[in-house]
DNA sequence: TATAAAATAAGGAAAAACCCCTTTTCAATC
DNA sequence: GATTGAAAAGGGGTTTTTCCTTATTTTATA
């Protein structure tokens, strides 16, 4: 009998019992995917990623305290471009998905699908390299179809950063700047830069001009 | 040997993917719970469940579509006041624990805790009846310290009066308090009555969470 | 490796927001 | 006319936001 080659994954989700729930359900679907390490955001990733033993298959989540998905996955592709990334998300927003297309990710899971397309997911991206769903492939092209591009222009002349992304996620909330710097772990000073340039990018005046903004453009996760 | 008593279990939970794993772990941690069913809210779980079997222990989330977590529990709790409901959920927001244990539910766990955390709940919940932990706890005196449940009751005797209506409107706009006041023809002083009681009515800290409240509860009209 | 260009952080100060408590105004009612 | 209660306004203070300028640290690049 032939041993089969071992896949090796490493996982990365903010939540513990979804990692180890979906361990275990990759353990049924074949022996052969080995989970080298788990970590809980991007920063955990940096610091547990081994150049000698890397993973070929990277399941990672979008929402996640101090390194998100998107600053992982685009320094994942800087620094190690061969590791193939799989998107597990329950973010639906085709924002969401599009920027992870762009930074390259071979797949994209929403947490609602069933436990085998997660194994047909990792079959496929492990052999064929990818794994796009007709469901992603639709959001890519209604967001073609209404112009998204163009919008997405503008933001590259203009464009809002990753961290001031954040940052403007959490200024839609009743945190003070002191309390979001802690948060983002950064000083207080440099949330004041950041608040300045999306200041003048957004064209607004205060921190309720950001929030309006935001929402107006639906920057902000929360669906009313 | 004695055989232990089966535990009937309930799951619901709109991640799919959630859901499998978390039964793939409570199998790994008893064999003595067996899964009833699962659903993807409270609408399916209403058609799902069976009066002449039931549940032992719910497992349920807050977040979920169609009917959510608030919503299922009170209707449990209603029709079938012997079912004890577990709460797991990536909510920590005080208020949402709060809500969750007024409605009765007979523990609280975040989706980030240990697989083995999960196994003591339910084994507390199943002998006990209860597991709240330390976490849970805290969350509850801090939130009888800043009489929480007081303010509940003041936003039904007072409502929001026409001028403190007007304000709101205004105040979702980048003008200061000043010109506020100045368009609404009153002293800045009043305008700060009007934020003071609007903050207590609505149980927000800041502007910003007026603005939010005011567009979650679309009493603003601009079309987004 | 030197250098330019960013991101990050700091100091300091003025404006705005926020908070508590008191006083005036005014209309309704006894 | 006196009483009362709510709305409006004020006094005076703390905290947060906002806006300057400048310095340091990191990163990119020639």
């Amino acid at each position: 009998m032939l041993t089969q080659p071992t896949v090796n994954l490493a996982l990365v989700d903010d939540h513990k019992l979804f990692r180890k729930g979906l361990i275990s359900l990759i353990e049924l679907v074949s022996t052969k995917y080995h989970i080298l390490f788990e970590a809980d955001n991007g920063i955990d990733l940096q610091q547990k990623i081994d150049p000698k033993k890397l993973p070929d298959i990277i399941l990672m989540d979008v929402n996640m305290p101090k390194m998100d998905g998107f600053a992982s996955v685009e320094w994942l592709t800087e620094k190690y471009p061969s590791i193939k990334v799989l998107v597990v998300s329950m973010v639906e927003k085709e924002e969401t998905i599009v920027r992870m297309l762009k930074l390259g990710v071979k797949g994209y899971l929403c947490k609602d699908v069933e436990p085998k397309e997660l194994g047909e997911a990792l079959e496929a991206v492990n052999n064929k390299g990818y794994y796009y769903t007709d469901f992603i492939t639709g959001k890519l092209v209604h967001s073609l179809q209404n112009g998204n591009a163009e919008k997405q222009k503008e933001l590259e002349i203009n464009p809002i950063n990753n961290q001031e992304k954040q940052f403007l996620e959490l200024a839609c909330s009743e945190l003070t700047y002191a309390e979001i710097a802690d948060k983002m772990c950064l000083s207080p000073k440099t949330i004041d830069g950041y608040r300045n340039s999306l200041f003048e990018k957004l064209k607004v005046k205060s921190r309720v001009g950001l929030v309006l903004f935001a929402i107006k453009n639906r920057m902000v996760n929360w669906d009313f």
